[in-house]
DNA sequence: CTGAAAGCGCTTACAG
DNA sequence: CTGAAAGCGCTTACAG
């Protein structure tokens, strides 16, 4: 393995002017810099990351805990990781990576053996067991998804309340009365899921402001459950001429569902969901839907960890971000049918 | 931060006695032991890993290359990574995670620094510019895909040139003469990826033996381009009664197109795919299909990579493992409808 | 059964 | 503009 040493013999100087010449951490004649460059550059050198990380106590990793629970929508998930890495390869960070059933012995983990400068935490829930373990720890945190205490940490989401009252608003404009919304399973809701309750007052007040019929309910997380529960929902709600899906799982069933019933949409049946435009072109979700964001928001996560990790100016205070949602049109939207 | 410097103190022995306490490579009185044992909780000690890493050359850390190419199926990707991710985890190790552009970058840059004791190189190439970088570093590496060239490094994947038989296979026995085979976009042929062209030498090989016909072509990657070339194949080929799908937008694709001609499966077509069940699971397909593994695909990677960093026994030859394909009965492969 | 010391490969004050 | 030295937190020969 070829040192910082072996680089200064060939080059004819000491360690730390090679490791100046680096870092240009103070100034260092072109001559000597170029001589050291180019021994580098000849022995193959790389600095050796924990001896620097020992040293510095920056690794330029940062945690990822993300959780694949069996009532969510893995390939979701996805996107928000995919968002997170690309974003911290940008800024010159790896990613450490944990998916373990036991994100909080994860966290510590990884965060108490100083293996990360800070951690992202995705599918925050309301009082998620994590929360208490990242304070803790002596690394920064950035969560995507709201948990009921801030405090500590930085804070982003889709404004899923806004995106309820946006749903309806839009639906409502086009002349419809009776809705339905499909959420996620109950289980998420047990579990914490915030995001699940926040989109459904959202909805609910606007629905009631409007004077229109809002039916909630939960929907199944996995198929082939889903599809047949959102027929059924059909059969039992002939009235209904909106459906808003909050639930992937239910969008990817929407279409074969709709095709066993001989649905137009939107002339028989007009349908708004909540997902990422990267998902509707994986699964060709053909309805108008809430963009999700993901990539966004890891974005904005790992930008904003960074930032505190690197603590440029004074100790900004936290924050918590809340993206508006938009619309993306993708025609299922349209006016109610004439009875 | 609490070192073990603070636990020896704390319990009044020296560091060297304090490390020798956890790392029980020499014997150790069980009171010394449990003092140790009881400071270090106190103090909520948990070993430096860079210092660690440091002084042992071992970072209990192994890197995942993944790639997200265009023409890929990027839930398939994901598990994959969570076969990698959990097998890892169960022999103690983290998982840095890559998804670079530049594969060949982040593979120098992770094995070079030392961050990672091995690799695991996911959707390898007939000539995957990452081998010749796996060779010049000092770590193992592990792939999943198969390449030209496996000198130096452990292979595994599906046998996807079996699999293209026992798909044929099994249609024949059910009395096909006429088969299509769609399998993944030429994109994916012309970078490299072998699987596509070792599966259809197979199935053409036993369509050959069996002197039945089978037509092969190339299906698009992404929605909905995939589906309307679906369409268009099922009107240009009426004779066709068994469809042979290596291709998984295909197969998301398929029940819409169905659904669309008023085809039932499997009185008006057979099909066979070839997906992980997870992803049946997924998306709600309804089709046999032989079972791509990428839970065990990932595991095995990862145990032979470990095994290798972990040097158990004389340097073992590097393996080239082919899993046998298993074909997972969902009741859509029947005979031919009678004219 | 235990301790004092060396050293892993870096970076950065201290000194010139 | 450059060098010699200290030290980050560990592990492990060496010595008793």
């Amino acid at each position: 393995m070829v040192t910082i040493t072996d680089v200064a013999r060939a080059a004819g100087v000491s360690r730390s002017t090679a490791s100046y010449a680096f870092s240009g951490r103070r100034t260092i004649s072109t001559v000597v810099r170029d001589r050291v460059a180019a021994a580098a550059h000849d022995l193959g050198y790389t600095p050796n990351a924990g001896a620097r990380a020992l040293k510095t106590s920056r690794t330029h990793v940062i945690g990822l805990l993300a959780q694949f629970l069996p009532d969510e929508f893995a390939p979701a998930m996805l996107q928000y990781m995919l968002g997170v890495s690309d974003t911290a390869r940008d800024l010159g960070y790896d990613i450490l990576l944990a998916i373990d059933d036991d994100g909080v012995g994860a966290l510590r983990r990884l965060t108490s053996s100083r293996m990360v400068d800070g951690v992202v935490l995705l599918n925050v829930a309301e009082d998620d067991p994590r929360l208490p373990a990242l304070r803790a720890a002596h690394q920064p945190g950035a969560l995507v998804g709201l948990p009921r205490d801030c405090r500590g940490v930085d804070v982003f989401d889709l404004d899923f309340a806004e995106a309820g009252r946006l749903m309806v608003d839009r639906l409502v404009r086009q002349g419809h009365r009776e809705i339905l919304l499909v959420s996620q399973s109950e289980d998420v809701v047990a579990r914490g899921g915030a995001y699940v309750w926040r989109h459904q007052e959202g909805a609910l007040e606007r629905a009631a402001r409007h004077g229109v019929q809002l039916t909630c309910v939960f929907g199944a997380s996995a198929q082939p459950e889903i599809g047949h529960q959102l027929d059924r929902l059909l059969t039992d709600h002939p009235g209904v001429t909106a459906l808003m899906l909050n639930n992937e799982a239910a969008a990817a069933a929407l279409p074969g569902v709709l095709g066993g019933r001989g649905l137009r949409v939107p002339e028989d049946l007009s349908v708004v969901g909540r997902y990422s435009r990267e998902l509707a072109e994986t699964f060709a979700l053909p309805f108008s839907a809430v963009e999700s964001a993901p990539d966004v928001l890891g974005r904005m996560a790992v930008e904003q960890l960074v930032r505190r990790i690197e603590r440029r100016g004074p100790d900004e205070p936290h924050t918590v971000r809340l993206v508006a949602p938009t619309l993306v049109d993708r025609g299922s939207i349209g006016p109610p049918p004439t009875p």
